[in-house]
DNA sequence: GCTGTCCAAAGGCATTTCCTATAGATCGAA
DNA sequence: TTCGATCTATAGGAAATGCCTTTGGACAGC
């Protein structure tokens, strides 16, 4: 089969004229470059070269050849860039996994840090729940991703970085009374997020467990897909919420107005956790993973700071 | 240094998505293309693929790499179909020595020729000068070329395929008397062509051995590069001039009115060959080789007749 | 005719390539 | 949970390839 190192030596000889001056040229012994264009000619059954006295002379097909010669070295160069330039995180895809609510903790700074640090790059921030991440880290799919505890994967390397308080949500401040209970939560009229993942999201077998040991079940009026929304309509008295501090925190000003909050007694956590498979990190998910730490470590602190 | 042949099973395990199947595409053993794109990984000092449980998943460096593997593939599949191309005289060019009044011979039937049985083909009719011809075919920078003997090389294959008679033309009747001698040459007023080449060019030559002969020298009143001049102001009276038999033959109703020829008595003579270096000639030359041989052996049996 | 230059051929060493066999890991099904 | 199928990684050996040095032959220029 034809051979770069092949079309290397041919090249070099039809620019240098001989095969002396192409092996000069390459760092070889004469013998070598003039094996290899034998052989180039022998595979390609034609006669790249005349041997004329004490010199070479380019055949018809040399010069057919030498075009797309020089293409395919060009392609093989261009591949090495195009490598070296995801490699050097000029270029590419950042691809890094998410919990659903992450837009209210890591909002857009993190997409901007990244930016900002490697102008070239794409990023895919992907994730509609923390179980479905883990299962792409588990295939592969992803590398590294920021989701909620448990993680029972002893393959997999986890770093809790923040941990939040759910926190009862209303727009009527006579139902925030100091403590609500698990048997306040069975009592409400409660919208909940996150409809699709009911069965498998944390923080709904969390409220569950805590409900049914009242006695009874937890059964929200309403359910819709969205925190945002759920916030909206608590907002407007149709129904009270639960959420995560965290993310009251991270709406700021954008928080519906009229709402209020108490906090839960018990008290529910849930723990976030950078998560990634074991072994090397690619240097792109490393940079991520890393501001992903600091930033959500960094808001641990700051909401720490304000409970305390 | 990067091979063609990792980049064509890192392609292939791409495509196929495991070693295994890659190898069984490629036709090797599973721990050959294993072993290929690991050198691969190596020498662009990046991951691949993630070896994750019993399957593989590309990385970002694998999918900046493909397109390039695949255009360095391409270029060399495009590079052996040109070659190939080339071979089988679809295209190319071909050049062809000639010796400077072939066009009278030859006219551009033989490029008709060529180009109608190889419509892809280039063709170069190259030469100045018959001695300047023999010096390209020696020094390797022409294949093949018809030209007028003598041809003193022993490496060289010389098929006469063409023997010319020179003739004396005037527009002066009265001077076509019956037998021109060397006599009548060196007293006559001449116009020569193949002024930068009188040194070399056999007819030249020719011709002053047999005027000198007479005790006078060659000495032509108007010297011009081109026979077509020649005749031209041959036409207009000026001067008397010699040319071959074949010329005034391939000019046909072109020939200058008013112009009429005698035969040289001595007769001198000139034979053409078709010349080629000893060894194999190129598809290409051997199609000119051949058309030339049979329209020169043509036109040489044209002429004879006419004389008989 | 002599000399320097270039290509070709031969022999030998080192590396690479590819194979088989096998071990280790994982996934899906029983 | 265990078993079997499937895939990758590793090891070791055989074959091929690549490259070197040496040498011979052809040619060009002095």
């Amino acid at each position: 089969m034809l051979s770069l190192h092949q079309l290397r030596c041919f090249l070099a000889t039809l620019e240098h004229g001989s095969f002396t001056a192409a092996a000069g040229a390459l760092g070889y012994a004469q013998p070598s470059i003039s094996e290899q264009v034998r052989l180039l000619e022998q595979q390609l059954d034609t006669t790249l070269f005349r041997r004329v006295g004490r010199g070479l002379v380019p055949t018809e097909a040399a010069r057919a050849l030498q075009p797309h010669a020089s293409a395919a070295l060009a392609a093989v160069d261009e591949a090495g860039r195009a490598v070296a330039s995801v490699r050097e995180l000029l270029t590419g895809t950042v691809r890094f996994g998410v919990f659903r609510t992450a837009r209210f903790y890591l909002a857009a700074d993190l997409v901007a840090d990244v930016l900002q640090r490697h102008p070239g790059v794409r990023i895919e921030l992907v994730g509609q729940n923390s179980a479905e991440v883990l299962e792409h880290l588990r295939k592969g799919r992803l590398e590294a991703a920021v989701i909620a505890l448990p993680v029972e994967d002893e393959n997999m390397v986890v770093t809790p970085v923040l941990r939040d308080e759910l926190v009862y949500v209303s727009a009527d401040p006579t139902r925030l009374h100091a403590r609500i209970t698990p048997a306040d939560l069975a009592a409400a009229q409660l919208v909940l997020p996150d409809a699709s993942w009911r069965e498998t999201d944390t923080t709904r077998r969390q409220l569950a467990q805590a409900v049914q040991r009242t006695g009874h079940p937890l059964r929200p009026r309403i359910e819709v897909e969205d925190t945002e929304t759920a916030l909206d309509i608590a907002a407007r008295g149709l129904a009270d919420t639960v959420t995560w501090r965290g993310v009251l925190h991270g709406l700021g000003d954008r928080l519906p107005a009229g709402l209020g909050w108490a906090p839960l007694r018990p008290a529910m956590y849930e723990t976030f956790a950078v998560v990634h498979r074991e072994g090397e990190l690619s240097p792109a998910s490393r940079v991520v993973v890393d501001l992903v730490t600091a930033r959500m470590r960094g808001l641990d602190r700051a909401m720490r700071a304000r409970t305390g």
